[in-house]
DNA sequence: TATGAATGAGGCTTCATTCAT
DNA sequence: AATGAATGAAGCCTCATTCAT
């Protein structure tokens, strides 16, 4: 399977120098939007990264690319935790839920804009990276399903979504504070999607890209 | 059993249109706080409120004033929904349940600055509100797990950050679209605490004011 | 005939301070953009009238809102100037020129914008303002025709853009300096519009309302 | 006659590489400068003239010396047709009209910075070419005065600030559009300026070199 | 007391200019 | 010599907060 990096996404090929000051500042954006929220002034981004504030701009022509851009990368990189747990052959559910701890290492609650209005959901780079993701995380919840230890009634947007809110720092907060309770969270919520289901669920699953019309 | 009120908070006798006022400010700020993120400018909280915005600096002397009314004001509305499921005799875990429940829909996910650091958390009218609630809600908790019916590592912390991170809106989402789907994985999370516990829990328990220094 | 002055057109009551600094905006753009054109920093026409920058935004929501006001204002001063003359009886060609000298001082190439593509010439304000003003000046031309003093090929678009043309000060130039010149100049092309025609003119006449399409 | 050319202003010997990208660069000046007006990126410029931003300040220590190159070409060429009208033998005021036009068609409102209190004027290129252009076009002048056809109290200045001002585009106007009616109104200042005088004209005539201090 | 208006600090973005390849 | 990238100084605009009526 063909894997879509950032880099194959924004082609152009850069001077050594150059491609290694946009990966300061994507590093930075992720750090910093995880942890102060997506309001950090990107003068503060510059900074961290070490670069002038034009320098983001040269990059990112705005704000919104920037924050695809991060949106995207993680993207990829949850889908390729999901792509790792596929290829062990172990305990299904336990496979599921390694992919649930490291989504959250791996900062997967970057992906809180593709939950917000004010953000271009149908661009065509993150619709593709979303898609890549969901079908993997798809494939990972089938497996325990059919392995019995996954309840059916929940889908892949009742996971994901879960999984970003529960690691969203606060606002503010420092998110290596953060870090101590958010994988306890995440094993009670983990636990509650084991089969069997101990409740009816209200409502109905959705997947992320729904979320668009919701 | 005392409960304190936002009114005996803010002492001095008001007359009865400023006291009118103060409380429409309230309730657009909390709205508008839900729907629209923290960082809703204050003079659109005080159209919402139908008040000039100097209104809305003669009631609470700073931004940070007004939002710690809203986090207080939240707790005690969800101080009273534990007080009243602790006031009824049927099952424990259906209590505690339905509170959960209900405290998403008195919009819990406004108590986040509590867990920010760019927060006063020690203010005395926070720290006097929060006990309050934490106390009901342990107890609330205390029955269940007396009952057997919850899981017994699980704490206060536990329960309420993970609410609140749950029911938490994205921001510059509607909070209304995100409704669809709080309470489905609210059930998930709380069918995750049940007894008898279907994991070890990583990390330890933590009450929100151990948040302070975590 | 009703004229419609500036303060109609933003009817919402002002008090008295703040109509007076809205005036005192006005003037000091109109100024400003007269003798720096239209790229003056706001900060500086904010400093040149004595309020805060932001003052600037509360009476104009954005830069084009002012530089409307500006040519609004300045069409209804030289549409005034149309009508004094129209109110004399003398001779028709000295009571045009007449006109086109008070035009210029009453800084006619402030209207520079009104035939720039980046402005909404649309603009309901612009256009009853232009239109009233066309007419008035149409009626002086006409009059001054009909007297075998001016040369019929010509329109009100020859004579208003030539006269804001030549009434423009070169940017950053003292428009003090210029006016040293400018009368002069409309003296000759007044000269050159006089009955009989001396050649023939090449185009067609234009109205401003034209330019849009032109 | 001795020519002054921009490649003897500058004098160092250039490869026929580098002098074919300054010459893209002035070109593309030229036309951006009388199409959007003088405020347009250099980055622009460059990305016309197809050769990086650098190239142009390789060949322009900084953006004045490149404003600088444009009046003095064009300085150039305006001087140029005056050259060639003064070797026709036919009409005096004929040759002074068509010079005029083909002024206009030159782009001679890229003179316009000459008129500017921000611009050098007595830069010692800028000084030469203009010097040169006044003799010729004082020389044109005084051929149609002594032929009876151009009223006497007009002076070089005259003519010259009013066919810049008169084809000045507006600024962010696409220039195309305003030809239209350029030479219809060039058409009628030069009507003004025939023999006999139609009029006693204000204030006194001045060179371009006198608005120095005008 | 309640209000609309005023303010200055700060964030986003652009651009002339300099630097490194 | 030529280029793409980097930079910091503005300019525009918003917003928390203060002032004057």
């Amino acid at each position: 399977m063909a894997t879509v990096t950032p880099e194959q996404r924004t082609a152009p090929r850069l001077r050594a120098d150059a491609l290694r000051n946009r990966e300061r500042i994507v590093t930075a954006a992720r750090e910093m939007f995880v942890e102060f929220g997506p309001d950090v002034p990107l003068d503060e981004i510059a900074r961290r990264a070490g670069v002038g504030n034009a320098t983001v701009y040269r990059n990112f022509p705005d704000r919104d690319a920037l924050v695809r851009e991060i949106v995207c990368s993680v993207t990829d990189r949850v889908a390729e935790q999901a792509e790792q747990m596929l290829a062990t052959s172990g305990d299904a559910f336990e496979a599921l839920s390694r992919f649930v701890h490291a989504s959250a290492d791996e900062r997967v609650s970057a992906l809180c804009p593709m939950m917000s209005d004010a953000f271009d959901r149908q661009h065509p780079d993150l619709v593709a990276a979303r898609e890549r993701m969901e079908q993997l995380v798809e494939k990972l919840m089938e497996r325990a399903k059919e392995a019995g230890q996954l309840r059916p009634d929940v889908g892949v947007g009742d996971l994901m979504i879960s999984v970003v809110q529960l690691s969203r720092p606060p606002a503010g907060a420092g998110c290596m504070a953060h870090d101590r309770f958010v994988h306890r969270h995440l094993q009670l919520f983990l636990d509650g999607m084991r089969a069997p289901a101990r409740s009816e669920l209200p409502g109905t699953t959705a997947t992320l890209e729904e979320l668009r019309r919701a």
